[in-house]
DNA sequence: GGAATTGTTGCAATCGGTTGCAGCATTGCT
DNA sequence: AGCAATGCTGCAACCGATTGCAACAATTCC
């Protein structure tokens, strides 16, 4: 079922037939419902690879995500596919689970795929690969990892002062034996949020003793880091979590420990995702404007008409914090 | 950058560099070899769409989800995306929020992208758009909703037995009272849940009182719907809800208006989702094998080599009831 | 009424690959 | 050495659209 046959049905070229899917006004009112007929009759759908093949356009839009479960991403991507769907595009997502492998091979697909431009939100990315994007002239925007270049934008939150806002808070509280908790990705900015922990500590609360866990993004993780922590002996008064997603599994396991928050321990999160305030209790978090970093990201890839067509940007975001009931005064020991 | 070029740059045939590229075993190594270099050298990437169109297959599947948000549709497709990429195919996903408008888009994308397999998990579909993909000739499994035909499957959820359980439990722990809370979907399964609820009701808990709310698939929508019902004067012992993501929100909300969970109400849940275990208190629901879901969607749209090609089956899948630790007997008035 | 416009439609090249078939180069065999 | 079998590579048609250009048709204008 192609152009051809609808041509035949319509008796008209497949020129005319083109010419009336995508709304080129130059034809006769009664030819072009002769053609709309032939198309319902047909039940025909145009083959979308031909058609961005031939037009040399493609109006899909990629997006690389690390944990789509973390709804963190998910809100990324609602906001800049909801802009893309506004203009006439779609949007692919690609989740890579932390993989470096399938980072790479999601990045060729969407090489592959000539998306119209690509918005990975992940927290590494190999600098060869870098470069292959960087090389293949398609639009990106980066969220905090490699940096900006002639075709590559960059997003970037400035994570060391939230996590300075949260241990110069939870510092004022008297918490002094604090933990961190966090997930695998060896480099990029979660190496970021750590490094600014333990550098935070050692700057705004000297004298304060730390440990930090690590295990997989969300829930379960952070249950199990809870137990790495609890199981070393180490009986920290506050806990700080990397993101929201593993805080939710931290609740839940000093719950079942005993220990009762804040009164016990504090608890705080990082992202200000929906569940953060959907938990027991109410997470103390750190607000990263998702949806805004979405809108970015879809107008750094696809500028309004008058805007030039796309010029490497390089974007600062400040996190604020947010306060709510998991963290109170530290509990005298 | 084409084919021409790297075969130009070989000193070969474009014939003989998509022969390397597909790994048609033909080739002289030597050859070979000159393809591989001049196609790193050049940074080459194969255009997908020519690809598929050339190739006449495509090596993608599509999967549409009423609400991605909701971690019931990502599972599903966390387990569909593991096997397909386990056999070199990808899964493009759409996402709808419930509106019939984007389901018609979204369709129409996945036909006019010639999948090779469609997965649609979405609690209601127009007959007609129904019939679009009948006539596509795409192999499609359907997840609730539709009929099984030609190319058409089908996995069904017996809610109705899911929701007996539910009830049937409630009743015995003296609840007669109760209040049914559910997501906007008009027809389909959740209205298959609905209609569940006051059937099972009337039939297993005789002489109860019940009310319904109505809001948004999601944590705030629950909240709403507590709001909804409480307002009204109605006061349930027990709050059903349609799902684990919306009974987020109810917990929040009872909570919120100094009502004890379950000592004061008792609250269930749907689907078992990871996060029903991990909130507060961890409700009671009934278990949907996701990741099975996911499984058979795949095998039932790409069975293994040696079974026919596609047959369409029609799966039953009885779901179980979970008990945590939101339900409780009722409270005397 | 005939020339100049303007409106509609078709021809055919093109996008970037895949693949059946033919042909040249090797190698094997007698 | 001569012929057949096999290995490797290239030619060219094709996949299903889009689009510049030419051609024909319908109007307009003098």
């Amino acid at each position: 079922m192609n152009l051809e046959e609808v041509a035949k049905r319509a008796k008209v070229s497949t020129a005319t037939v083109s010419r009336v899917l995508n709304n080129i006004d130059v034809v006769k009112n009664s030819t072009r419902s002769r053609v709309i007929k032939a198309v319902e009759e047909l039940k025909y759908h145009p083959n979308l690879h031909a058609r961005t093949l031939a037009g040399g356009k493609s109006k899909t839009l990629g997006m690389i995500v690390s944990n789509m479960e973390n709804p963190f991403f998910f809100d990324v991507f609602k906001a800049l596919e909801a802009d893309a769907i506004a203009h006439g595009y779609e949007v692919v997502i690609a989740n890579t689970d932390y993989s470096a492998e399938h980072l790479v091979d999601s990045v060729r697909l969407m090489i592959g795929r000539r998306v119209a431009g690509l918005a990975a939100i992940v927290s590494e990315m190999n600098p060869r690969l870098i470069d292959e994007l960087a090389d293949s002239k398609i639009p990106v925007v980066f969220y905090d990892v490699g940096t900006a270049r002639r075709n590559i934008s960059n997003i970037r939150v400035n994570y060391q002062r939230g996590i300075e806002k949260v241990v110069d808070y939870l510092h004022d509280l008297g918490h002094r034996r604090m933990a961190f908790v966090s997930h695998h990705a060896a480099l990029g900015p979660i190496n970021v949020r750590e490094r600014s922990f333990v550098e935070t500590v050692s700057r705004h609360a000297p004298g304060a003793e730390w440990k930090t866990a690590v295990d997989a993004d969300g829930p379960e993780g952070g249950r199990q880091a809870v137990r790495e922590i609890l199981s070393s002996g180490f009986r920290p008064t506050a806990i700080i979590c990397v993101n929201d997603f593993m805080a939710l599994g931290v609740l839940r396991e000093l719950r079942e420990q005993g220990l009762r928050v804040p009164r016990d321990v504090s608890v705080t999160g990082f992202d200000n995702i929906t569940l953060s305030e959907f938990c027991y209790p109410a997470l103390t978090t750190v607000h990263i404007p998702r949806e805004r970093i979405g809108h970015i990201a879809y107008e750094t890839l696809l500028p309004e008409d008058g805007k030039s067509p796309f010029a490497s940007r390089d974007i600062q975001i400040d996190p604020d914090f947010v306060l709510r009931e998991s963290t109170g005064p530290a509990r005298k020991a």
